[in-house]
DNA sequence: TTTCCGATTGTTGTATACAAAACTGCCGTG
DNA sequence: CACGGCAGTTTTGTATACAACAATCGGAAA
C-alpha cells in the first residue's frame, strides 16, 4: 500500500518525540484517521464518537482524544463542546481563502526548489507522479486526490524549508476536504499535466518557469471547485424554514 | 492588563467550540501558558511537568496535558515522549526558516491589508502601536515582545485571510521565542518606526508601500538576531565534552 | 394535532487509579 | 577514584470510573 507506507515514513519525523524514539500510541490513531479522510474514505461531516473509534483501534477513549485533538488543530476535524468530533466541512469562503492563501505561498516555494533540486529529488517527484498515474487509472479516486497533495508537499520539501513545507502540508489536506465537498465533476478528473509540467521546470533549474506554472496551475485548481457566494450555507434554517409543506 | 484582555478576546473565535459556546476548561490553561511564555515569563528549555501545572491551574493532569499538547501543535513546547513537556528551544536554523517564511508571507498580507483597511482599522492600528509604546516605557519587555507580534497578526486580520492570519499568528508566537533565545541586544530595544510607517502606508491604502516596508522590517528584525551558521547547538555533548578539565 | 416539558439514554468532560518508563542516588567493584 | 549497575523515587502513559451535558422520545396540555 503506496499510501499507508508513506504515512508511516512521516509517522517519523513528526510531532510527539524527539528523533529515533517509538512514536506515542496516539499518533497511531491519528495517522489511520487522517488517511482516512485525505482519501475520502470517510465524508465530512461525519460523526467521529470515542466510543466507536477506540473499538477499532482497541484502545481507550484517552488515546482518540488525543488523536482527535491533533486532527482538530489540523482542521481536518471539528470539535464541539460536548458534542464531539465531526469530520470538518470547509465552507466556501474558508476554501477559497485556502486557495489563495496556497497562492501566495506555493508558487515561491515551487521557486525554492527548482534552484535547490537535485537530480535524485527529480527522481522521487517522476516516481511520485507514476504513482498518482496508476492510482488514477485503477480508480482509486480518494487516493489520487491525496497522492496530488503528497506531490505539492514534495515540492517544499526539495525547497528545505520546514515550516513552509508543514504549512503547505495542511493547506493541502484541507484541499482535500474542499475537493471532496466541492468538486465540480466528480468522474473524469482529469490527469493534470501541470504535474508534469512543474516537475520538467524544477528539473532544468527554473524557478521562474516553476514559479508561473504553479501559479496557473492553483488557478486551474480553484476553477474546478464550485466555490460559488450563494447561500453558503442558509444561516438560520430556524428563520428560514417556518412553516415548511 | 492589556495582554489579558486581548487573550481573552482571541478565546472566544478559536479552537474548540462554534461560536459562542464556552470554551473547555483546557482551553484556559493552554491561553495562560501562552501567555506566560510569549511574554518570557518562562525560559525556553523550562521543562513545564503535568502535577505542578495541575496544582497551579487546580485541575487534573487531564486538562494539563491537552493544554500541552496544543502547545506543542503550535511549536511553543516540545513534548519528549516518558520525558515531559518543554518550552520549546527552536534552532538557529529553525529560526531563519521561519523568518524565511514570514518574508514570504507577510509583505503580500500587509498588501492585501493595504487595500482593504477601512479607518476602522487603522484606528485600531494606532491604537495598538500606543500600547506597544507604553509596554515599552514601562520596561515590560516581554509584553512588548509579545505585542510586537500581535500588531503583525492584527494587519493580518485587517487582510480578511483567516487562514494567512493563522500563519502569521503561528510565526509570530515562534518568533517570540526566537526573540527570547538569539536577540543580541537585550536592553535597549529600539522602538521599531518600521510599525507607524507601515500604519501610514496601510492608511493611505498603498499596498506597494506597505509590501516594501513590510519587506524591510523583517530584514531589520532578522538582523538583530543572532543566527550564526556555528555550532547551532553542539549536536552531541558526549563527543565534544570527553575529558573536560 | 401540535407544542412543550421532563425522564431516559447515550455521549462527552474530568478526575483518579494504576502501569510503565525514566531519573536519582547508592553501593559495590575494578 | 571512576565506572557500572541496581533499587527507590518521581513523572509520564493509559485505562477506567463517575459527573455533566445534550439528544431523543413520550406524554400531557392547549
Amino acid at each position: 500500500m503506496t499510501t499507508a507506507s508513506a504515512s508511516l515514513a512521516a509517522l517519523d519525523d513528526f510531532r510527539p518525540d524527539s528523533p529515533n524514539r517509538p512514536a506515542a500510541r496516539w499518533y497511531f490513531i491519528y495517522v489511520a484517521l487522517k488517511e482516512a479522510i485525505l482519501t475520502h474514505a470517510i465524508e465530512p461531516g461525519t460523526k467521529l464518537p470515542e466510543d466507536e473509534l477506540g473499538e477499532i483501534y482497541s484502545s481507550s477513549r484517552t488515546l482518540v482524544r488525543s488523536a482527535l485533538q491533533a486532527l482538530a488543530h489540523d482542521r481536518l476535524v471539528t470539535l464541539e463542546l460536548n458534542r464531539g468530533a465531526f469530520v470538518a466541512k470547509p465552507t466556501r469562503l474558508e476554501a477559497r481563502e485556502i486557495f489563495e492563501a496556497r497562492a501566495i505561498i506555493e508558487p515561491t516555494v515551487a521557486a525554492l526548489a527548482a534552484q535547490a533540486a537535485t537530480p535524485a529529488d527529480i527522481e522521487r517527484l517522476r516516481r511520485h507522479l507514476e504513482e498518482e498515474h496508476v492510482a488514477l487509472h485503477e480508480g482509486r479516486n480518494g487516493e489520487a486526490v491525496d497522492l496530488s497533495g503528497k506531490f505539492h508537499v514534495a515540492i517544499a520539501e526539495i525547497a528545505h524549508q520546514t515550516v513552509l513545507t508543514e504549512f503547505v502540508r495542511s493547506l493541502c489536506s484541507r484541499s482535500s476536504l474542499i475537493v471532496a465537498l466541492y468538486w465540480r465533476r466528480r468522474d473524469a478528473m482529469c490527469e493534470s499535466h501541470a504535474h508534469h509540467a512543474l516537475v520538467d521546470a524544477i528539473a532544468a533549474n527554473s524557478p521562474q518557469d516553476a514559479r508561473e506554472i504553479m501559479s496557473s496551475h492553483l488557478v486551474d485548481l480553484l476553477s474546478g471547485l464550485d466555490l460559488s457566494d450563494r447561500p453558503p450555507e442558509p444561516k438560520k434554517l430556524t428563520d428560514i424554514l417556518r412553516r415548511p409543506a
